[in-house]
DNA sequence: ATGGTTGCTTAGCAA
């Protein structure tokens, strides 16, 4: 099973780009983050043509994510179900062949400090809560996303430029630690343990052809699922040409499920 | 050199 996560920074615009990746890489399943639309504008029937079934959840102008699979998503949930007033579009969860899969946009949180910030903290813990409350780890489970967190020092092209912003500083690190010591694995990490590796790149001031990026969106495994993963990477070459998304596809793939 | 991008929505915000 080939699993992909991609923020397409508005599906309106990428989603040419979009069915031209999805017929060429063939993932048996994908979490979309930031479509920027309500479900009524989620193009249903061009992606039925192109092989995938969608459980969406949107949002006017902001947010908004989705899951694609080859067979129907099941069981799907939208946003946390904590009862607290959120009304920003930023998780979906279904179960696709007996994995539960979860598309998640974490908040960017504007500046340390800032509101934004604090709200990025408190969503973090409602996703953690959320991940106990409905035991996900004992069962075959991948948590995907844009997280706005890249968890590594060497998950930064340029460190010491990047080092005390939202994403990338050790609060932060320290949050994405907290779901390693729940038993989630970066499947990436997995297989490239070693080196910067980046999968968003700003649009601003040459970023993608000079490369200062980071590392910042995940597929992170329960440990049943962790076991059965073969391999990762991240699709580069989906960051190029014109009218890309400023995020590149993640991948993993899985021997079983 | 106090800049630079993109998208949504309508000049300002978010990333």
């Amino acid at each position: 099973m080939l699993v992909a996560t991609w923020n397409v920074n508005s599906l309106k615009i990428r989603k040419e780009r979009v069915l031209a990746w999805l017929a060429d890489r063939r993932p048996d399943v994908v979490c979309l983050q930031e479509l920027k639309g309500v479900d009524e504008a989620f193009p249903f029937e061009e992606i039925r043509q192109a092989g995938y079934h969608a459980a969406v959840f949107g949002q006017r102008t902001y947010n908004g994510v989705a899951i694609l699979a080859r067979e129907e998503p099941a069981e799907v949930e939208r946003g946390f179900g904590d009862g607290v007033d959120d009304q920003q579009a930023r998780l979906i969860a279904a179960t696709v062949a007996g994995v539960r899969v979860l598309s998640a946009y974490m908040p960017n949180g504007g500046e340390v400090d800032s509101e934004k910030y604090e709200y990025k903290k408190e969503w973090l813990g409602r996703l953690k809560t959320y991940l106990e409350r409905r035991d996900l780890l004992s069962q075959p489970m991948l948590l995907c996303g844009d997280f706005n967190i890249a968890p590594e020092k060497q998950d930064a092209s340029r460190p010491e430029e990047w080092e005390g912003t939202v994403l990338f500083n050790d609060e932060m690190r320290a949050k994405f630690q907290e779901f390693l010591q729940m038993g989630l694995v970066d499947t990436f990490r997995m297989h490239q343990p070693e080196g910067n590796f980046n999968s968003w790149w700003d649009y601003r001031q040459l970023a993608f052809p000079k490369n200062n990026g980071l590392r910042i969106d995940h597929i992170l495994a329960s440990p049943s699922m962790a076991r059965c993963c073969i391999a990762s990477r991240i699709d580069r070459e989906a960051r190029k040409g014109k009218l890309p998304s400023d995020h590149a596809p993640v991948f993993a793939e899985f021997s079983a499920s």
